[in-house]
RNA sequence: GCCGAGGUGAUGAAACGGUAAACAUUCGCGACUCAAAAUCGCGUGGCGCAAGCCUUGUGGGUUCAAGUCCCACCCUCGGCACCA
């Protein structure tokens, strides 16, 4: 060996700090949260995972990492901080699970978070496991049913005989939210339409105050925009026309009463209850055929029809009153059940749809609004129709009037003739409550024949799921709970009589709707948390999830909180103040990770072969937090090669005081990017802040020691273990995460030079180094003392010198 | 169709209206090594020997200056959808 050599660099070895730290924080109890004390609160919320059998995601890590950076920073900056978790464990895969194998789904569950719990700690999140919650703990679900019973006392729970999404597979009931086009959203089986007598809860009577709740909350853009769609406000007017002969009216909801000299007929939904009552004896057996044909069609294979307009005539005539015209009654499957009032007035002239099903059965077409191509002729082409703007015409006390001062006019002009009157129609609907199946909270309702339903009292919750033999829904489709009769049977609550119990569960989506309450005071055995508790916990200032649950998980748990605070059980009506949402983390070749794909990146491999720290970073690195990015095996090596230089300056480098003034202020520079950065999520761009700095410093013989422990308190966020060894390796007392996080003014990071970019004629052609406070005309001095600045000026004057302070000067020819 | 987000190197990407491509990957060359790996150094948008010219989906516009702002169009992704 010869002397000159360099010693051999002191390997990063990650397996050997991270168990060390991990062990130490926990026994010192670092991340604890305190209800009370110094600072002010801050609760950081990540949605809790459902343990599967596939363990975790590292979708799940790059949403935890985030949160655990904004959670490390928000100590090191003095706050108290609540980072929880727990476990959303009802639901169906354990339940598939148990009837494949015929392991209790209970025991599924303990073994799943058992790993679940394994791989977070293993990854050095830094939550406060003593508050760890699991939503199929008799304990927790205890509050879930006592919430439900509040529920049905305030009259928002409601058993109602209803068609429902069925999903023959899965055979249970589905809410609107978990059938996407058509089809299961767990399995992937086309829903069918079925009758049955269902839980439901009146999340409609809240959409009013979910829309407004919007307004006090700081929501991404497209989260927000997406509750609104869901919610779907659309005020109108509920139109009753007398149906001729017979006495019967027919009504219909309609955004558009501007356009009702338009109208030419009437559809029904086959659902509807007049659609066979007013068919004329020669129409009736054309009618039943058809509504009967519609009931049995599928919802999917409805929506692939849905350019072929079917229907049949029933036979009646709805008069209108604006033009005393007859107008026919159609029965037809286009008209949606329970969308408005399940019947629509046709104004074929300016609604496709309208026109579509006029061209197929021949039905008059009525000009009455002409647009900004002023076409008056008679509407014959699908083009024509004119729907969004324009000007009325053929429309009595309309004429000339825009449509939108129309639609105001001919609402008022309806309601004061009494033939309709104004209301509010939402996309939203009631919340199916019911699963007939067994791994969930049992509806804490009891039947009596003469009381009817009666809640469970409060001093008999939990309604403890009792074991069964058969965990597979009865082929009736009824819960296996109905075959349990010793625990069904049971006395009515209110008189005592011989009653029977519910059999139904509830849907995975109450448990979590809950779960951040629970938080703020798990162990809790008196109420669901402390009135203090909540107090000092509540709101949760930033919630991060998947774009997923926005219009399920967030609408429900919105809904449930606004519904406790209107009990006075929570103080505030909004449980998130903030709400953020990552992209995915597709496999290679950007496509789904799957286990048919044989794509999946398992987090502890990660672990084993670079560290939690490396899997962190890398996750932070890897693209914009909002994008879905897919995993990249050689970037992650970059990533690994940065960590190890820097334990490399920390074993090799000499650390002293003093030292190069301008890496002390890249230091600022990065520490300052990379507090912003944490901020606007800009997790990527703040690593790389970081990595710059690494590498200036690798340049160095000696580091500042100034500069050094700025840079690993910014680096402690992200790559905790590692930042916490070298600091331990500096002597530091203490957790660098409790030392304070680097604050670092505009002003501090200023050079004391800064190179200007000379344009001429907006063309960069030179730079030159000015001092950082010089003039303008110093500036333009120091370009024209330049050989290449005169030489593209060709000896011509500028007629304009545009000069922007520390950046450009910009030679105007 | 509607709502939302985007289109920048070979790749993931960066860029208060102010030097396009930071950081990382890939690839190439070099150092170290018997050799390889690792590590370190240099280079890496296109054309050109060079001076220089061109380059942020397309076409216009505003501006001293446009990836960024305005108008029109094309494409991709996410959500919703016969919603009256």
């Amino acid at each position: 060996m010869s002397p000159e050599q360099k010693p051999p660099r002191a390997r990063y070895r990650s397996a050997e700090i991270e168990p060390k730290w991990q062990k130490t924080w926990e026994e010192s109890g670092a991340n604890r949260a305190e209800d009370s004390g110094s600072g002010e609160k801050y609760y950081v919320l990540v949605e809790f995972p459902y343990p599967s059998g596939d363990g975790l995601h590292v979708g799940h890590v790059r949403s935890y990492t985030a949160m655990d950076v904004v959670a490390r920073k928000r100590r090191m900056q003095g706050y108290r901080v609540l980072f929880p978790i727990g476990w959303d464990a009802f639901g169906l895969p354990t339940e598939n699970y148990a009837i494949k194998t015929g392991i209790h789904p209970a025991k599924v569950t303990k073994d799943n978070t058992d790993t679940f719990r394994r791989q977070l700690k293993s990854l050095g999140f830094s939550f406060d496991w003593d508050r760890e919650v699991n939503t199929t703990d008799p304990g927790y679900y205890r509050w879930t049913q006592w919430m439900f019973t509040r529920f049905f006392r305030a009259g928002l729970a409601y058993k109602g005989k209803s068609f429902i999404n069925w999903c023959p597979v899965d055979r249970v009931g589905l809410a609107n939210e978990e059938v996407v086009g058509g089809a299961c959203e767990r399995c992937g089986s086309p829903v069918e339409q079925r009758e049955k007598e269902q839980w439901m809860v009146r999340i409609t009577e809240y959409a009013d105050k979910l829309l407004a709740g919007l307004d006090t909350v700081d929501y991404l853009h497209k989260i927000r925009a997406q509750q609104e769609h869901w919610i779907g406000r659309k005020e109108g007017i509920e139109i009753t026309y007398p149906v001729e002969g017979g006495g019967e009216t027919v009504t219909v909801f309609t955004t558009r009463p501007d356009t009702n000299f338009g109208a030419t007929f009437v559809a029904l939904s086959p659902r509807h209850p007049l659609a066979e009552k007013i068919s004329t004896p020669e129409q009736a057996a054309a009618v039943s055929a058809y509504v009967a044909e519609a009931q049995s069609k599928r919802a999917d294979a409805r929506g692939a029809e849905a350019k072929e307009k079917t229907g049949v005539f029933t036979g009646a005539y709805a008069i209108n009153h604006l033009t005393d015209r007859r107008m026919p009654i159609y029965v037809s499957d286009f008209v949606l059940d329970g969308v408005g009032t399940g019947a629509l007035v046709g104004v074929p002239g300016h609604d496709l749809r309208d026109f579509e099903f006029a061209r197929a059965f021949d039905l008059d077409v009525v000009r009455v609004v002409v647009g900004a191509d002023g076409d008056t002729s008679e509407i014959t082409r699908p083009e024509q129709v004119q729907e969004e703007s324009g000007t009325m015409v053929r429309s009595g006390f309309l004429d000339g009037k825009d449509i939108h001062e129309a639609t105001k006019l001919a609402m008022d002009h309806m309601e004061e003739q009494g033939w309709g009157r104004r209301t509010v129609s939402y996309h939203l609907r009631d919340w199916v409550f019911s699963r007939q199946r067994y791994w969930g909270e049992p509806i804490p309702m009891v039947h009596c024949g003469a009381c009817g339903w009666v809640p469970v009292p409060d001093d008999q919750l939990p309604v403890v799921l009792p074991d069964v033999e058969e965990y597979k829904p009865g082929a009736d489709g009824e819960s296996p709970l109905a075959s349990v009769e010793d625990w069904i049977a049971t006395t009515c609550p209110s008189c005592s009589a011989p009653a029977r119990r519910e059999t139904d569960v509830m849907p995975q989506w109450a448990g979590s709707s809950w779960y951040f309450l629970r938080y703020v005071d798990p162990k809790n055995g008196e109420a669901f948390a402390s009135e203090e508790a909540l107090k000092s916990w509540m709101p949760v200032d930033w919630y991060n999830g998947g774009m997923e649950h926005t219009t399920l998980h967030l609408l429900y748990s919105r809904f449930w909180n606004h519904f406790l605070h209107d009990q006075g059980f929570v103080p505030c009506a909004e449980p998130y103040a903030k709400r953020t949402s990552q992209g995915m983390v597709l496999g290679g070749g950007g496509v789904k990770m799957s286990k048919s794909k044989g794509n999946v990146v398992n987090p502890d491999s990660v672990v084993a072969s670079h560290g939690a720290d490396t899997l962190r970073t890398y996750e932070m690195f890897m693209g914009p937090f909002d994008q879905a990015i897919p995993w990249d095996s050689k970037s992650i090596e970059g990533v690994h090669r940065f960590l190890s230089r820097v334990h490399a300056i920390g074993h090799e480098k000499e650390i002293a005081p003093g030292g190069d003034e301008s890496l002390v202020r890249a230091a600022k520079r990065a520490a300052k990017k990379v507090s912003d950065d944490i901020e606007s999520m800009s997790f990527n761009t703040a690593v790389s802040a970081l990595m710059v700095w690494s590498n200036e410093a690798m340049k160095a013989d000696v580091v500042p020691q100034e500069a050094w422990e700025m840079f690993l308190r910014s680096l402690a966020p992200f790559a905790p273990h590692l930042a916490e060894e070298l600091w331990a390796k500096l002597g530091k007392e203490g957790s660098v995460h409790a030392a304070p996080w680097p604050e670092v003014a505009a002003g501090e990071i200023a050079e004391e030079t800064v190179r200007i970019a000379v344009q001429i004629s907006g063309r960069t052609r030179e730079e030159v180094e000015v001092p950082v406070g010089a003039t303008r005309e110093e500036v333009e001095r120091a370009a024209l003392a330049s050989e290449r600045v005169r030489g593209f000026m060709g000896g011509s004057e500028p007629q304009r010198v545009v000069y922007v302070p520390g950046r450009i000067i910009n030679f105007v020819l």
